[in-house]
DNA sequence: CCAGAAGTACGATGGCTGTCAAACTTCGAT
DNA sequence: ATCGAAGTTTGACAGCCATCGTACTTCTGG
């Protein structure tokens, strides 16, 4: 299991897919607060207000979408946003979407 | 019932209600359409593959989300983009949805 | 070698929501 | 005053999906 798990390329992303991972509330917090970050982050180094299964969960849905590359160091499982590739194929929509989770108080950042 | 149904302000735009509202691939037609055509459309002027009770259905997610504004002739229900508002609140977001919806083949543009 | 940390896998469950058909309401023409 | 067109309402139903706990795997540090 350790290895890299199956990463879609660039070239089948799917705007339904990627919305339907973009729509959930916790979701879009990992993608948010990696965006922030600007590095690569660990599993564990999100604030999420769910459980652990519930969080592997979200990142392999994300992974699936093609918004996150994911890759093991020991035993933490990094989390890289692949904006590059999804701003070349969805110009525009992260960048909206980060914009529009800051200005709006909305369901965004989780736990404090 | 003739009369002009609840809109949202536009001030009480909420992102996750938004992105719930364009999830969904038969409203993200009906908003596509709707900015194809530059021009407000009848209810039965839509391309849809489902049922007029499920359009209706569909269309109160989209006025309820703030995405269109609705309003009868006759005994028809015109249907109104409310791009100002959106970019004037989601700066970019429709932009890149609709532009998104063209690159990509996608579950877009329903029926022929 | 062992304990613990970091995740994953696996069911199970509950709630939401997209879908439809059928009956009803309104408005416009004829 | 009637018929049809355009939508709405209601209720039912099915499928999906976010969530959790528990058990399991792996890797690291002592």
């Amino acid at each position: 299991m350790g290895r890299t798990p199956p990463h879609p390329d660039s070239s089948q992303f799917d705007l339904q897919r990627v919305l339907e991972a973009l729509v959930d509330p916790v979701r879009r917090s990992i993608v948010t607060q990696l965006d922030a970050s600007g590095e690569d982050v660990a599993c564990g180094g999100f604030d999420l207000p769910v459980s652990k299964s519930t969080a592997t969960h979200h990142f392999t849905v994300l992974r699936e979408a093609g918004l996150i590359r994911q890759y093991y160091v020991g035993t933490s499982r990094m989390n890289a946003l692949r904006r590059a590739e999804l701003d070349d194929v969805f110009p525009g929509l992260l960048d909206a979407l980060v914009r529009a989770g800051r200005a709006r108080p909305g369901h965004d950042e989780a736990r404090t």
